[in-house]
Formats: structure tokens, sequence, C-alpha cells
DNA sequence: ATAGTAGTTGACTAACTAGTCGACTATGTT
DNA sequence: AACATAGTCGACTAGTTAGTCAACTACTAT
């Protein structure tokens, strides 16, 4: 079956670290190949384009984050409880990259997305699709917690993209003031969203 | 004197509308100067590089937007029609650039920080500045609001920032997404996390 | 009118960027 | 062993980019 390799691997995770702790603008072939230890003529053998590979990359990243997704949203776990654990999981990740990195990096979705929707329309609409996705295990979250009485949130969808747009823009705002400490008030900020009494308010 | 000339002006003009339809990274000198009518000589006359220009354009940008902000932020307008007049104005310019240019652009000031946070000091520390100003009209708006009793929001500044978190992000999803529609809900969604009764709202 | 000042220009260099290609190497199959 | 397949590599081209500079032009005050 011919010469194996991870080198493909090796790009993809490198292209998706210079995405993230910088631009897509920023991030050139060269750099990729560079941090993944490939030659150019190897990156033009898996790849056609930077635009090409960040799809691939920004595809396989989310397949395995939808793992733990799946986990944090499981509908055996209370609406807030989901919420909440996906609040404190976000926030894992910002301190550990900080901690990496020395800079909050925020959403790469989102922050990519803002950045090359006008210009890369095949890596906009990955964007989209996974930011789709995402959307979904927070309107089913809400439309549980709205049917179980913990909240009053009759339309669903709606209250979701509030919710959204909020933990985004936050997600946002920490990275341009590279801040960790306006995280923790993420789940707060929900809750007060959804309207969700102090007492029902998970530990 | 010397010779007269708006070349300055021009480039700044040209500067910001690349920046805010496209991104820093896909915004070069050549393109600053092609679309100002200006050659590149002239332009290092003026500017020392793409980082300079850019804060000298969002620095004037901004002193020229702080005349409506003030208008519209004034403390003889009541706190919610100060929020209510900000989300129609915001609604307005996504319209006309929409029409303009084919996309809903989004806050160039919160686009434009999340790109080059992690690598452009100067523009980052410009952009923070100016948010934090902005920032202030609506801590001011929800002092006021909360004075009158028309919600309850003791902590201002928190609650200031749940509210613009909510807005950049909104105006970011309706930048990634291209749709003017989900901007309409802007000022529903800012009454709602202040806890408004809806008979408060103005019309 | 002329001299100083402010702004303009085109032609230049050097570095970087995307993308190509043919020769090469490693692996599994027969 | 030898062959097909999968992957690697270095050297290459061509276009783009930032940045420089000396000569030039327009304006104004005296």
């Amino acid at each position: 079956m011919g010469r194996v390799s991870d080198a493909k691997a090796r790009l993809m995770d490198a292209v998706l670290e210079l995405l993230w702790t910088g631009s897509y603008g920023s991030t050139t072939i060269d750099h990729i190949c560079e941090r993944a230890g490939v030659k150019k003529g190897s990156f033009y053998y898996f790849f056609n384009s930077k635009a090409d590979v960040a799809v691939a990359a920004l595809d396989a990243a989310f397949q395995a984050n939808r793992v733990e997704l799946d986990a944090i949203f499981s509908s055996s776990v209370p609406p807030l409880e989901r919420i909440r654990k996906y609040c404190e999981f976000g926030y894992a990740i910002q301190v550990e990259m900080k901690a990496k990195f020395g800079y909050v990096l925020g959403c790469p979705l989102f922050t990519l997305g803002a950045e090359i929707c006008t210009q890369e329309q095949a890596v906009g609409a990955k964007i989209s699709e996974i930011l789709e996705y995402k959307a979904r295990y927070f309107e089913t979250a809400i439309r549980d917690g709205h049917a179980a009485g913990v909240f009053h949130a009759p339309d669903a969808a709606a209250k979701s993209r509030v919710v959204r747009a909020y933990i985004e823009g936050l997600l946002t705002q920490a990275r341009i003031q590279n801040d960790l400490e306006i995280l923790r008030e993420m789940a707060e900020g929900v809750f007060n969203m959804l309207g969700v009494k102090s007492a029902e308010i998970p530990a």
C-alpha cells in the first residue's frame, strides 16, 4: 500500500495552531510546512491550497470535538448542567491555550469566520456548517429546559441565537483583551439571559 | 505653505474600506494606494506602515463617529431610548454597507481586533481604546436606567459587559452569515437582558 | 520672481509567496 | 526480486509585497 506517513495530519495540526494563534492572513503555506516539518512539495501532494487545508483541518478538529460535545450535551444531563459544563469546558480550553501560547485565543471558528467570510467562500461555508451544528446543542438544551419548567423560553431557536451571540461575543472580547477573567461570568450571564432563578442554578 | 493635497485622507478612507470589507491580512499597501489613487512613494511620505495608517484611520473615524454617539447617548434622552436608537443606527449602517458592498460587514473594530490582537500590538491598543470608550456609553445608559427604576441592574459595569458581548457577537454573526435579519432582534435582546418589562419598551 | 516648503512620482531592490516538477524513497504484494 | 503504490524532496519559476530614493511639481510668503 505504499509508503506510510502522518504528514497530512501534521499539516492539519499545524494550520489549526497557526490559524488560532494568529490569523488566516498571517498563516502562509511556508509557515504551515515549516511548523509541520514537511516540505512544500509534500504539502501540494495532500492539499491544493491554504483554503483546502483549512477546511480539512477544521472538519477533522470538529469531528474529534463532537465526542466531547455529545457527552456534555447528553440528554441524560439536566439542561442547565449541560450549559454549565459547556462553559467550564470552554474556560478550561482557554486557560490551557493561554498557558501554552501566552494569549487567550477565543473561538477559532468565530474569529476566523469573521475574518474570511467575504473572501474565502469554501472556508466560510465549512465554518457556518460547524457553527450551525453547535447551535443545535444549545437549542436542544434550551428546549428541554423550557419543557422541564426550569426557565421560560417558548422560542428555543430565538433564545439559542441570543445565547450563542453572547457566548461568542464574550470569547472574542476575551481574545481582544487577552483576559481570561471575563470568561468566568459566562455561565452566569447565560443563566440570567434564560431568566433562571438563582435557586435553580446547579452548583 | 507648500503643495496642498487630500491624499492622506484618501489613504485613510481607503484603508478603512479595505479593512472593513476584507481583513487586515488581505489589505496590502499596494491595494490601499490603488484604491486611494496615490502612488506608494506618497504613501510612505505620510505613513510608516500598514499598522500606522490603520491606527490613524481608526482614530479619525472614531472621532467623527463620536459626534453621532454623543447625540444618541445624550443624557437628555431616556436610557432605553438611547439603546434603541443605537441599535437602529447600527442597523441602518449595516443595511447601507450591504447595499454598497453586497455583504453585511459587522463591527470593524471587533472583527479587526480579533484578527490582529496577537500580532499587531499598536492596532490592538487603539481598538481596545475605542471599544472601551464606547463601552462607557452603555455603562452610563445602564446606570441611568437602573437609577430611574426602568430596570434592575445594580452592577452597571457588569451588565454593560454582558450587553456589549451580545451586541458585538450578534454583529459578527451577521457578518459571518451575511444576514441582516438577525440584527433586527438586537434591541429586543438587549431589553430582555436588562429585564425590561415589555410595557416600558419605547416604541 | 524666487526661494522655501509640502507633496508627488516612477523606477528600483530585496524578500516573500504560491505553485510546479521530475527524481527519489519507502512500503506492501506477487 | 521486482513492481506498483504512496509519499518525499529540492530546486525551480513567476508574481506579489514592503520599502527606498532622487528627481520632480505645485503652492505661498516675501
